[in-house]
DNA sequence: TTGACATATTCCTATATGGGCATATAATTC
DNA sequence: GAATTATATGCCCATATAGGAATATGTCAA
């Protein structure tokens, strides 16, 4: 079996790091195809098929105005993601962590 | 060129859902591949491949004992990917989502 | 050493890329 | 309609899977 397919869901479609960018770039402003391509210097097909991936899993959020296409973040769909790693901080942080940790090793969960 | 390697950091190592299993299983305690394998119920070389993608990219740390390796995760490396995630955390709690709903009411959207 | 247990690696295969390039679709203006 | 601008899609290719089965390596015990 191959590696999952990046519209499966967030995770896979944000292991791309270009499309990190595209994301960190529309999240405080909706903006057409042509300014991320010239802000971040990527191909123009290159950006439209990574906006399609990410509008696939729902990571962005689309409206036509003319003949432009205004792309924008959809931060909602970021939040399981933080969710997830948001489990593990408690074993990162503090020293409550730590010791909790170690309760529950003696306790076997 | 293909999607880049699943060791080339962890966004990319924990796309796969396994992996994913496999850290939440190993965050409270060290355990051997044995018990990975039972407790997930996955195949044994499986296990291994997995924790070897994983190890590469820093997720989870080794510890010979005996017979048996005792893996357990490094929640230090999640925490560049919880960063990440929290930079648009301020985009989906409050006004700014409202604000969104109202436009995409009267767009049709 | 031999045997048993624990883990890792190798080979195979079907599939999903992501980039480059050319081209198609869509909307606007003349 | 024709030309122009904006975006999307199609095709080709090299590469990286992830699973399955078989096998190799490693460690301990008798």
């Amino acid at each position: 079996m191959p590696r999952a397919a990046t519209t499966s869901d967030a995770f896979n479609a944000v292991a791309e790091p270009r499309r990190r960018q595209i994301l960190e770039f529309l999240v405080t402003q909706e903006r057409p195809v042509s300014e991320i391509v010239a802000g971040l210097g990527l191909e123009q097909p290159s950006v439209s098929k990574h906006l399609r991936v990410l509008r696939n899993v729902g990571l962005v959020r689309v409206r036509r105005n003319g003949r432009h296409k205004l792309y924008q973040t959809n931060p909602e769909t970021i939040r399981p993601l933080h969710e997830w790693t948001k489990t593990f901080e408690r074993f990162w942080a503090h020293q409550l962590g730590r010791i909790k940790e170690r309760a529950e090793a003696k306790n076997g969960t």
